[in-house]
DNA sequence: CTGTAGCAAGAATTTTTATGCAGGGAGAGC
DNA sequence: GCTCTCCCTGCATAAAAATTCTTGCTACAG
């Protein structure tokens, strides 16, 4: 009976403040109440569902699929593209572009970018940044040696200083292969001052951009030469192994996976890695969903730049282990 | 296209901040940007329309009606009430207890309150009253004699004694007929000092509670006795008085009747009710409809409570005049 | 090139909003 | 009928949000 008395003013006052935009203290005075209570009726609004608040996602968004991805993997956040097809290319130019974006907006001053360079999707990313202020970034740093083919390692090379030059920063970079012949020839590597000083920064970045990779020989991988013998390849898969980082491998439940690779492996350590500030790493596409759900479960990774149907494929229920 | 990206992080702001109710500050924190950015990003949620705030009026109220009312007549508020049907009894019940809530939730400290006393509809108000703490209000003012028959008289004054101790004030009666018999009576009775103290206290008074009448012999002025010769109520009609309120007569269009009926009324000038802070009018009944037509074009209303049924009526288009 | 207008972003500041008391009933239970 | 508890309000103040100011760049014209 009174209720309703009491709902109308709150009604009016709720259509004041969000309608016509006008401020608590000129309703308190209008209403001659106080502007305390004027909040509390507000609260009160919300609690009543008297106004209610919606969120229409913009056409090429999807708010869902992010939430559900934070969700499901405990990942802090997700960005999930609109792509045209299910098709690698397109694939990786829209999340380069949305990386590119991201990062553009969230950069900080002084930041020191890790970047693992031989993603193609990364390349995409570094395509679409707009060029920032000089000394924004304070280094970017190769976190992963070159391929064995010298024009792979010229890309990677290329990379990194595009990306620096883009961020205003100083590039860093790793000049070495991604895999070294043997423990000893690390170890020789390693003597370089370059690269030693390159390699103490790994612990000081701030932000890394990484991409993840398929354990299975994928065209980057087959591209790069033949990296990995046949043997190692099924040390990996014996050991459950699903994909990488880094070339930093992990299984399906985001398991670390070390095999005697790792100790031939020049680039940042995993255990580095996880303690890096903020880990943004870029995949999609069909043959890496599985990768990206191994690397999800790490919780290593920030955030995910991915694409509308691998973000499907990974909200799916739980892969089977036959 | 970069555009989609830029939309797609407002869209997480907003989403963090109305679903998630998350801290701009947090939400500042979490992205990397400022606190500055993630506020002029909501902004541009709502004028992007990503945001939207509606408001969804209980049943019962009327939040259309009372925009209709306020924005055609330039009121600073209406009040509409639900009302099961269209008859006296029922809609004078329900303003009033609207009313009185209005008053509970608004009344000041200190306020000299005016009431004109005879209408049934305020009689319903001050039923619904709660009591509230001495000297919460300072005076309750009679702003109108009593009428002619005794019993009414007795009314007035009763209605005026109640108001004032459940508002807590001390109440100022005006011991004198709403309408004198003749100019020279009126003079007569204003030479009674309690009757001036109390008219002097008309243009002291921050809040005045009228009712409105019509023109037309109605229920409550038949029952007054016939305290208008015929030859004044043609006068009046005449002039194009449609109503009055404290028997100050108005026409269709807001203007002042003034007639020499108006030396003889013992009550609350125009010009004294034009200068109070607050007029809050009560009615409500298709008898009425015209004459708070004319009540809300004399601009003095500053609140009008009414019945649905009467607001439709007042929104309908401009009555024609032949 | 150099000058100038026009943005855009963050830090600082102001403005606006929310909330922790404290006082004063109203209503419930004894 | 009386006390106790709970709730409501306003004031004062803390917290949060918006805006102003400043800086540093971009883009365009001369």
């Amino acid at each position: 009976m009174a209720r309703v008395n009491e709902l109308r003013l709150i009604t009016r006052v709720a259509q004041m403040y969000y309608t016509e935009g006008r401020r608590q203290a000129e309703i308190a005075r209008h209403l001659r109440i106080s502007q305390a209570t004027v909040s509390r009726m507000l609260k009160k609004a919300q609690q009543e569902e008297i106004v209610r608040t919606t969120i229409v996602a913009p056409t090429g968004t999807f708010p869902e699929l992010e939430t559900g991805l934070r969700e499901t993997y405990g990942l802090p956040e997700a960005i999930v593209v609109e792509c045209a097809e299910d098709s690698p290319g397109s694939i990786m130019a829209r999340i380069g572009e949305a990386a590119a974006h991201f990062l553009e907006a969230t950069l900080q001053s002084g930041e020191i970018i890790g970047v693992s360079s031989w993603s193609e999707t990364i390349l995409k990313m570094v395509d679409n940044i707009h060029p920032m202020p000089a000394g924004k970034a304070k280094y970017v740093v190769q976190t992963l040696g070159g391929m064995g083919d010298p024009t792979v390692q010229t890309h990677a090379t290329q990379l990194t200083t595009r990306l620096a030059r883009l961020t205003g920063a100083e590039p860093r970079l790793l000049s070495a292969p991604g895999v070294a012949q043997s423990r000893e020839a690390k170890l020789v590597l390693l003597g370089d001052t370059y690269v030693r000083e390159t390699m103490e920064l790994f612990s000081k970045i701030t932000l890394s951009i990484v991409g993840i990779g398929a354990i299975e020989p994928s065209s980057m991988l087959a591209r790069s030469g033949n990296v990995f013998t046949p043997n190692e390849l099924s040390d990996l898969t014996d050991a459950g192994a699903i994909g990488d980082m880094c070339l930093r491998f992990f299984d399906l439940d985001g398991n670390i996976v070390k095999t005697p690779l790792d100790d031939r492996v020049i680039g940042m350590p995993m255990e580095d890695l996880t303690n890096v500030d903020r880990v943004i790493a870029l995949a999609g596409g069909k043959a890496k969903t599985e990768s990206i759900r191994g690397a999800l479960r790490t919780g290593t990774v920030d955030v995910l730049v991915t694409d509308e149907f691998t973000a499907r494929r990974l909200l799916e229920a739980r892969t089977t282990i036959p």
